[in-house]
DNA sequence: TCTCTGACTACAA
DNA sequence: ATTGTAGCCAGAG
């Protein structure tokens, strides 16, 4: 494992969501950085398997549109419960961004995500990436 | 070193 | 609304 710094990243910003907010995959990698690094948010959070899992709070992380990503697994049953338990509605299978979204409505700027996007944003390794 | 894959998502058709 | 594709990062084979 070399470079975790993006992983660590990830996991700052996600520790800065308070209790009863949430944010989309897509809105941390804009934090960091990356307007189409959603997939690698995922990635990371996947990375913390359960034991790490307890000092970031990923079950405030949804997929686009207040969706749960997980689904119907246990995890994904495991998120829905930690958020109910903080105060989260859901409607229907998803999450009023309107209403409990970190970013949306008139929510203060994340000081630590900021920190954590210089951190990341540091230089990138230029290897050629192909795929058509 | 290269290819494939995934707790994703914006965009085009 | 549904489908396909491209782009992101890092780990596995």
């Amino acid at each position: 494992m070399g470079d975790a710094q993006f992983f660590d990243a990830v996991y700052e910003v996600v520790r800065a969501v308070p209790r009863g907010r949430v944010v989309t995959y897509g809105q941390v990698a804009r934090l960091l950085g990356l307007t189409r690094g959603a997939r690698a948010v995922g990635w990371a959070l996947r990375a913390l398997g359960g034991g790490r899992s307890q000092r970031v709070p990923w079950h405030r992380v949804l997929g686009a549109g207040g969706r749960v990503s997980l689904g119907d697994t246990p995890a994904g049953h495991e998120q829905r419960r930690r958020l109910r338990a903080e105060g989260v509605r859901f409607v229907g299978l998803r999450v009023d961004l309107r209403a409990h979204g970190w970013l949306e409505g008139d929510a203060p700027p994340p000081a630590p995500a900021r920190a954590a996007q210089r951190r990341s944003g540091a230089p990138r390794t230029s290897r050629a990436r192909r795929r058509s």
